[in-house]
RNA sequence: GGCCCCAUGGUCUAACGGUUAAGACACCGGCCUUUCAAGCCGGCAGCAGGGGUUCGACUCCCCUUGGGGCCA
């Protein structure tokens, strides 16, 4: 770099995010790409999405489309990549064969690699010998030093090479993570592993190499998981003479019981958080927290809170375990201070078989600002506003019995009778007084006709402050709901 | 198996040689109250173990143990 400068000096932060369309968007990879993301924007660099999909046994095409919706979700935009371009496209390894050609030829030109003409068989047979002897089952390096004629006749059987990487065998190797500090390896430890298969596929940690500099990455914040990878690459990046990015390897994101997160831990897809009700920024929120803690302390943050407060060297070391418990809390909190407008928006696709089409949105928000502080996602909301809109419901047994008893029917009919008094646009105060007006008349607690009164409205036994609801409700529909329910404990005294 | 990483309550974390070891989720009480929530107040609970270094270790070093990852 010239004057002694890094690459993100003299180009501007570049990071990226390179999953493989081999499943979902997990939870960990969500912050994974949240980090990059926040990382970005927070140093006004660019934030670059690129599928590698060089696994054509794993890799399916299908599986990029929920992924990139996943990303897109959350909200976390990219600069650069699958259905943006951008200057270094294309951004699908499977369309970049060319590129990886061209370093190819750089590698075997300088002599850093070399054709080995061993096949996978072979290979295989040879390693469990050496599983076999007790020797760690590494290349042994046959092929490193054939003449042109050993070469000729070699590929006269028929064989076709793989490409390897001339690695030392002596020294180490080290890197410098922003998170972890130096981790060194030893060169003994790693064998000439292979670059290009012999089909002419390059192999994950090449592409990934040659993307990473032909894409101008300046700072690769991947998963931990790859961290073992790194040296390798690192001796690719010498061997081209390319100067080496940055790397940050935040910690594992693991289940509850310890291990790798997936299927079997019930919802981990981010796409799932969508349909079962989470807020994208409750999700951000709490994903940011996991391995990584502001300096203030304060948990609750916006993404631009989150883009100002976010430093990567404070990130932590050690993995951590995803509590869906917290997540769903945190929702809750989310659920509770976001705006009416947004939180009708979210809530628009739960609510889309209980609100009718057309409910005018007024009244709409002000239902959902009744009920919000008592559930803790999205997808609970069907369950507590139905009756706003439908007076089809059943009552509750448990409330029947503790409020439609006997005594029911005459507390219920002077309640009808206090209501149908009250303007029909009445407000929750104006029911409150007529209501404690009538309690003092009768001589009972409140209570006695509150729980009647809630039952026969809702049909539930909770929820939101009853006046409010008679409210929302309005005089009429109060009524009418009040006279029906009179009916049912008349019938029911009777039977 | 080899190599690498990690280690504070059940969970996420704070602490960066001297603190009554802090906060959050969960849990348990209480308050508020027309119910359920929400909110408020309080409580339970932790430095994996062993050696060093130091006047003094959660903090630094080593070992052990445990967990995780990568490689086949």
């Amino acid at each position: 770099m010239p004057g002694g400068m890094t690459m993100a000096e003299t180009h501007g932060v570049r990071v990226r995010f390179a999953p493989s369309p081999t499943g979902e968007l997990h939870v960990g990879g969500a912050r994974t790409v949240l980090f990059n993301w926040l990382f970005a924007r927070q140093s006004g660099g660019k934030f670059i999405l690129r599928i590698e999909d060089t696994d054509e046994q794993r890799s399916k095409d299908e599986l990029v489309q929920p992924i990139l919706d996943s990303v897109r979700w959350l909200g976390l935009d990219w600069d650069e990549g699958p259905e943006v371009g951008g200057p270094y496209a294309p951004y699908f390894q499977s369309q970049r064969g060319e590129v990886y050609r061209e370093y190819t030829e750089r590698l075997v030109a300088s002599g850093h690699a070399y054709p080995c003409y061993c096949t996978p068989e072979e290979l295989a047979q040879r390693r469990e010998a050496a599983r076999a002897e007790g020797r760690p089952p590494r290349y042994d390096g046959r092929c490193r030093d054939l003449s042109e004629a050993q070469r000729r006749s070699l590929a006269a059987e028929g064989r076709t090479a793989a490409l390897r990487l001339r690695v030392p065998d002596t020294g180490q190797i080290s890197i410098t993570d922003i998170i972890r500090g130096e981790v060194t390896f030893d060169n003994a430890t790693l064998d000439d592993f292979v670059l290009v298969k012999s089909g002419g596929m390059p192999v994950y940690n090449f592409a990934c190499v040659v993307d990473d500099h032909t894409m101008r990455i300046t700072h690769v914040i991947r998963a931990e998981e790859h961290l073992s990878n790194t040296p390798k690459q690192v001796h690719i990046y010498r061997a081209l003479g390319l100067p080496i990015p940055e790397f940050a390897h935040v910690p594992m994101v693991l289940a509850p019981d310890r291990s790798k997160l997936s299927k079997r831990h019930g919802a981990t897809a981010t796409a799932e958080y969508k349909v079962q009700g989470y807020l994208p920024e409750a999700l951000n929120n709490y994903l940011a927290l996991v391995g990584w803690y502001p300096e203030d302390g304060e948990e609750f943050m916006s993404v631009v809170e989150l883009t100002a407060k976010f430093r990567l060297d404070r990130v932590s070391k050690s993995a951590g375990i995803y509590d869906n418990g917290k997540l769903t809390w945190m929702n809750g909190v989310y659920l509770r201070s976001v705006s009416l407008p947004r939180l009708a928006e979210a809530a628009a696709p739960f609510l889309a078989g209980v609100v009718p089409e057309g409910a005018a949105p007024g009244r709409l928000h002000k239902v959902l600002d009744a009920v919000r502080d008592r559930v803790k996602t999205l997808a609970e909301l069907p369950g507590v506003v139905g009756y706003f809109y439908s007076d089809q419901f059943e009552y509750e047994d448990k409330g029947v019995r503790k409020h439609f008893g006997p005594e029911a029917v005459q507390v219920l009919e002077s309640c009808r009778e206090a209501v149908a008094g009250m303007a029909l646009d009445a407000a929750a105060e104006a029911y409150e007084a007529a209501y404690r007006q009538l309690a003092e008349r009768l001589g009972v607690q409140a209570s006695a006709l509150i729980h009647p009164t809630r039952l026969a409205l809702t049909g539930q036994t909770v929820g939101p402050g009853l006046f409010v609801v008679m409210e929302l409700l309005g005089r009429d529909q109060c009524l009418a709901r009040l006279n029906r329910a009179a009916a049912f404990c008349r019938q029911l005294a009777a039977s």
